[in-house]
DNA sequence: GCGAACCTTTGACCCAGATCAAATCTAGGT
DNA sequence: ACCTAGATTTGATCTGGGTCAAAGGTTCGC
């Protein structure tokens, strides 16, 4: 068992359905997490942990949407992180964490009751490596989201995320007719104003806008769609008129 | 060997001078880095590895200071990293980095010849171990900035960089008299600027002001006398006019 | 069907920070 | 000492996005 490991989502040999604790399956090391594993499900809104709490568990994404917040004392807040189906939470190792995970729609994760980190790493030596790697991965995304804070405008920063959440979105549903890409917005604008360090009104400003130019189609609030991902980037750097000069 | 590990700076048993690699001296794993170690120096500016790279080494800084950095294709910048002594750079089992690593002041670095991810999981779990609690405060430090990026003003940030720096550097070196904390910028107003998510100007007015203010003191344009870290952020909050209406 | 509690959109206005431009202030180098 | 190339400061002006305010839309429960 030396090959690099490649653990993609929905392995079905494995009875955990998703990439965050299937190590391509060694079966020693399943067994292991197999005792300390359990389901919990959150309804949206509800506060899956919060900041200072004693990390109890390490916990996977199943199904819904979970926001990783950072909050100032007076109120300003910035998401920093999105947790999608799949995606981990947790710290084994330390005791607080510095952020408030909150369900911002209905929500089922698969939870591991915490275990010394040391042990971890002996026990199950490919689910470490696996948690590294996604860390890593992680690192990797939190640093282009800080590009995006702290240099794109409101309008590059809704295509943006737009791109992320219909990537992961559409990745897993279908596409529509002519290569287009489909998908809901699990997030209010609110939510995507948090992510983006925006104002909801300019979230708002910024959809219509796209939808204005022809960027996107909205239907109703939620359901977008997109020509393709590079067109959407590309489209949204040039800023509005897009044919306004006569 | 089954206590937590906790790995400082300097510490003296070890011949490699700091936490990054100091396992609390595990001699196996030691004497297995010792092997594929190299020292490797940099001139400031210098690019230690470009974006895209094959990332030949992990690396470790000995002295000075480089920075992460993410480029867009128009040429706007920002800084997601600061590598100061003690602090890793590399991933391991990724071909690509997504960022350029460049000299921000002359630059030493311990450089270890990479090795596959598996077989360190398994040579040197200690380090593996140690490498893992890197990446994550390294995410905690992300997600904090963030916050920075999103959310805080000029004023704000520019005190969150001073905070930054002055812990790192001061706690190494002396504290002025009277508990206030002195040290040395060794970053430009263009590589603050480009960390904040501002424009060299703006962090320049802003210098100014908190001057002005009496909330630091500057001696030439790098050397920073501020009074506490607490005070710093907290009058960086109350902007500017601190008893200007009468 | 009717509120009520949210979301969402839109408008009017303002300001923090960007942009453009010009001095000053270094630190080398010759 | 003088010259040059950066780094830094400061000023004047502009603007993207914030703030405040007021209307729609939706989706509940009753």
């Amino acid at each position: 068992m030396n090959e690099t490991l490649d653990l993609t989502v929905g392995c079905d040999s494995c009875p955990i359905k998703h990439r965050a604790v299937c190590a391509r399956c060694d079966a020693d090391e399943l067994e292991t997490l197999e005792g300390i594993k359990y389901y919990r499900s959150f309804e949206a809104g509800q506060t899956v942990i919060w900041s200072g709490d004693r990390m109890e568990f390490v916990g996977s994404v199943v199904s819904g949407i979970a926001s990783l917040t950072q909050t100032m004392e007076d109120g300003r807040t910035q998401m920093v992180g999105l947790l999608l189906p799949s995606d981990f939470v947790g710290r084994p190792g330390r005791e607080t964490a510095s952020y408030d995970v909150v369900a911002t729609t209905d929500l089922v994760m698969c939870c591991f009751r915490r275990k010394p980190f040391e042990s971890m790493m002996a026990e199950t030596p490919h689910v470490a490596q696996r948690l590294l790697e996604m860390t890593l991965d992680e690192l990797d995304a939190a640093r282009e989201w800080m590009l995006v804070l702290g240099r794109k405008t409101a309008r590059e920063k809704i295509a943006s995320l737009l791109c992320i959440i219909g990537r992961r979105d559409a990745s897993l549903k279908l596409e529509g007719v002519g290569g287009k890409i489909v998908f809901d917005l699990p997030l209010t604008r609110e939510a995507m104003a948090d992510y983006l360090g925006l104002t909801l009104e300019t979230v708002s400003r910024q959809m219509s806008a796209l939808k204005r130019d022809g960027v996107i189609e909205l239907e109703g609030k939620r359901h977008v769609t997109v020509p393709s991902f590079e067109r959407l980037l590309d489209e949204a750097g040039d800023d509005a008129d897009g044919g306004m000069m006569a």
